[in-house]
DNA sequence: AACACGTGGTA
DNA sequence: TTACCAAGTGT
């Protein structure tokens, strides 16, 4: 009875493709800088909030030679918003080899891609489908629910990733490489989706083992998410006479890596009460609570933030900004909330 | 394999 | 409100 499924076919998911895909940005023109611009920034990320700043990197960054001549700095302020900041580094160390070292193109191939910084191996190798039309099937959370449906692999998505992976290349079609990754992964956003799929309207409904048994939507099978510690964190913002506000630097390494914030206490599980609080303050008077405490969800951590403002005790150095040039510096969500919901917009 | 690493939308 | 999740990478 297994056996009575028809093998999905490459041709029918690309006839689907060329009827339903959506008009992305990149898919204006096949430009490896654009193509590359736009996979880094959808690691992880809806295409919805990577839109806006995909137009907004390539009106200020046209090439990649514009982008490798950018400060790291600015780059991270464009990046501002969009989360996982590691990406933005990485984006500007990838522009400045392929701008330096590599003559300005990038490679063609899934492993010479893939030994760039913030390519990892679907990054690659949609690069190298859409851009170059290698023959290979690039591996995303798409492709692996897709994929595990259409094959009923029960097995937990952590054991099973090689073995989907493994069958996702076995549906490569002869030619249009880049289009049938693209395919794939459309089918996955606009039909197969990890609830209540369309399975009605899938080109590969009839090839679908997980349809025919009925278990579509509970596949691929996940394993529980480790609960987020709950931080309680006091920030400070010493607003100066002239509008200026006292910012500091993250360290380099761990969250939110050399974004900027208000100085804060720690971040700890006990609430803080104000005495303890202010010893972690710089220098200021007439402190009092700004905004209303408010949460900020992190990927693995929740903070709870209270603002208290006050103003500066004495000539205080630092990295003092007023609300006209936030724009252009690297502030992340939290530190953005924190700002606005203190009246400084 | 498991974890760190952001954010905003959806149910 | 909670929980899930999105064109993943690096360690």
């Amino acid at each position: 009875m297994a056996g009575a499924l028809p093998s999905p076919d490459p041709k029918r998911l690309l006839a689907w493709y060329d009827v339903h895909k959506r008009a992305l940005p990149w898919r204006v023109r096949r430009d490896p800088y654009r193509i590359w611009l736009s996979e880094v920034m959808a690691q992880q990320t809806t295409l919805a909030a990577v839109i806006p700043y995909y137009q907004a990197f390539l009106a200020r960054w046209p090439s990649l030679a514009d982008l490798a001549a950018a400060d790291a700095e600015e780059v991270l302020a464009a990046w501002s918003g969009l989360g996982y900041y590691r990406r933005a580094r990485h984006l500007h160390a990838c522009a400045r080899i392929v701008a330096q070292d590599l003559g300005g193109r990038f490679p063609e191939s899934v492993e010479g891609l893939r030994a760039l910084p913030g390519l990892g191996a679907y990054s690659a190798a949609a690069i190298a489908a859409i851009a170059f039309e290698r023959p290979t099937v690039p591996v995303d959370g798409n492709v692996l629910r897709v994929v595990a449906r259409l094959f009923a692999v029960t097995k937990p998505l952590a054991q099973a990733k090689a073995d989907l992976a493994e069958r996702a290349q076995t549906l490569r079609p002869r030619r249009r490489f880049g289009d049938f990754a693209q395919a794939l992964m459309e089918l996955g956003a606009l039909v197969c989706t990890p609830r209540a799929p369309d399975c009605p309207r899938c080109p590969w409904a009839k090839a679908c083992r997980a349809r025919a048994q009925g278990i579509a939507d509970s596949l691929p099978q996940k394993s529980a998410k480790k609960a987020k510690p709950m931080l309680q964190a006091v920030a400070f913002l010493l607003r100066r006479a002239d509008g200026a506000v006292l910012l500091r630097r993250r360290p380099d390494t761990g969250l939110l890596a050399g974004m900027l914030e208000l100085p804060s206490t720690p971040w700890r599980e006990k609430p803080w009460n104000l005495d303890d609080a202010l010893e972690h303050a710089p220098p200021g008077r007439d402190w009092q609570e700004s905004a209303p405490p408010f949460r900020h969800v992190f990927s693995h951590v929740s903070v709870t933030l209270r603002v208290v403002a006050g103003r500066p005790a004495g000539r205080l150095a630092g990295l003092w900004a007023k609300p006209g040039q936030w724009g252009g510096l690297a502030l992340p969500s939290l530190t953005a909330k924190a700002l606005a919901r203190s009246g400084q917009s």
